[in-house]
Order: structure tokens, then C-alpha cells, then sequence
DNA sequence: TTAAAACCTTAACCTAAGTTAAGGTAAAGT
DNA sequence: ACTTTACCTTAACTTAGGTTAAGGTTTTAA
């Protein structure tokens, strides 16, 4: 194997990832690779990043859905460069901005309204359904109207 | 049924959640009622407020676990003083606290790493498979994004 | 050259937080 | 009295993000 492929296990231990889940990222369009002879799996050292960056993303609780999405904005043909990555990390700082305001929104109104007994579902974004809620549930970001 | 006793299909509906979940919600020890002489769930107004709070906690990301943990430290002989309450959403604030800071840290972070392809696992938490507080409970928190 | 290590695929399993369905009973409204 | 609505239980299904196992092939190292 010459410098420029590595296989699946090396990428697994750079990564601190295991091979299944590459073999699982591939499966769901999030990396790509070639095969060899063999049928193995080859990838260029390119891979790294796309996987540093998907771990990353996951952190800041970002979806594999929204970071394939936020993939396809990179280029196909050539090598994404400093500037591909950061314009797309941008797009998630601001995201994040949003989501830290949110939280912080939340925070502010916990010990008032648990304790207070209000109860208003209707102005309280705490209890408010509709307020979006935490939905581990099905399909993309669902986004939030935002009351007030 | 008294005022003071509640069908499982209206708590349901005074909450917004389906009757499954409140089942569900039973199961898990979160919630407590009792049978009538046909076998129906009957619930203290009481559990409203649980069930609310429930609700609140998990939009900002607390697990049903951590929530009935919580809830240990609720009195089990009478019904929850304000200042009950108050004590459990203090806690949950400060870690609330904690995980705006850390979100805010990792945002820092965002553009610069991925950007500039230091990848640098042992310095950076985004890039640090080690660094703990986001996968607390299963996985990172997702939280709905705010719009605007 | 041969054994071990790495790789392949497919399928089943895991957790969280529920939801849906099926088949049957209780309560409520007319 | 009768019909509709609400309720019961159990079991299977859902999504996300993987992990584990089984059985077979390829590479690599001694």
C-alpha cells in the first residue's frame, strides 16, 4: 500500500473510531473508498478529516443526516481545501450560536417556572409543546418558531 | 371520579402527551397511580406537575434517567412543597450552566479547527474522542435550534 | 509456507423514548 | 339497553447511531 491509500483499520486507529462504524459511514454516504484486489477497502488521507470533522460535529450534537447534507456543499472533483471546510463550519457556529441562545433561554426560565407552579403552557417556552421540543424524534431539524 | 382524581386519558390531555407515554412513563417509575374497581389508572392532580416537568427537563436535553433520579430527592410521603421543586431545578440549572459553557468552548473552537487541519486529538476538545461532558447519558444532546 | 491478523458481508442486536396494533373490558352517553 | 368511547395488556415496531457475531477470504509476518 503506497502513502497515498490507507485501509480500513488504519483509518479506524487514527481516528479513534471502530471499522464498523466506517463501514457504517460509508453505507450512509458520509465517506467514500475504492477497492483493491481483494475487495478491500482503500481511502485517501483525505478520509481523516471528513471523520474529524463528523466526530466533531456529533459533539456539538449535530445529526450524520445534517452533516451529509452539510458534505454535499464540499467539492467532488478535487480535495476540499482550508476555505471548503470553513465555510462550512461557519454555517455550524451559527447554528450553534442559536442553539447555545436557546439553551441559555431555557436556563433562564427553569428555576422560575418549576418552581413557580405557572404552568403556562401558553407563554412559558419551558412548557410549551409547540415550543419545539426536544425531538429525538424522526426526520430533519424541525425548527422552531420562536415565541416571543 | 372526584375532583381530586384523575383518568390516565385526561392527564393525557391536560399535558399534551398520549396516553402511551403516561404507560410508558409509569413503567419507567416516573409516575405512580393507582386502580379503580375496573382496573383504571387514577392519578393525584400531583402528577401534572411531574409530568411537566418531565417535559422541561427533556428540552434541554436531561434523559428520562437522570430525570428520575432527580426525582428521588422528591418527598415520597407528601405531596412537593414549591421549595421541593425549587431544589431540583437548581440543580439541573447549574448543569445547565455547565453545558452552555461547554457548547461555547467547542464553538470557539469550530472554525478554527476545522478549519485549519491541525486535527490535533490531544489538544482540542473537538477533536478529542476522550473529552466526556458531551456524551453524558447516550450521545450528544440534541437540541432544537431556535429560528431567528 | 503457513499461521495470524486483517478484511469481507450479512444479519441480528443494542439503547432511548416512545408509538402502534391487536384483542378484550369498563364506563359513559343516549 | 345499547352503543360509543375510554381503558386495559402485551408485543412488536420506530429512529439514530452504531456494535457484535458468524462464516468466509485476503494480507502480512515469521
Amino acid at each position: 500500500m503506497t502513502e497515498a491509500t490507507l485501509s480500513v483499520g488504519r483509518v479506524a486507529k487514527r481516528c479513534g473510531v471502530k471499522v464498523s462504524t466506517l463501514h457504517f459511514y460509508e453505507q450512509k454516504g458520509l465517506i467514500k473508498s475504492w477497492r483493491n484486489d481483494g475487495n478491500q477497502r482503500r481511502y485517501k488521507p483525505e478520509v481523516l478529516r471528513r471523520i474529524s470533522v463528523i466526530k466533531a460535529a456529533q459533539k456539538v450534537g449535530i445529526s450524520l443526516e445534517e452533516i451529509k447534507l452539510a458534505f454535499l456543499s464540499l467539492p467532488d472533483s478535487r480535495t476540499p481545501t482550508v476555505e471548503d471546510w470553513q465555510l462550512l463550519s461557519t454555517n455550524w457556529q451559527q447554528m450553534l450560536d442559536a442553539r447555545i441562545a436557546y439553551l441559555q433561554k431555557l436556563r433562564d426560565y427553569m428555576t422560575g417556572c418549576i418552581g413557580c407552579g405557572c404552568l403556562s403552557m401558553s407563554k412559558c417556552p419551558l412548557y410549551n409543546p409547540d415550543d419545539v421540543l426536544a425531538t429525538q424524534g424522526t426526520g430533519p431539524v424541525i425548527l422552531e418558531q420562536a415565541e416571543q
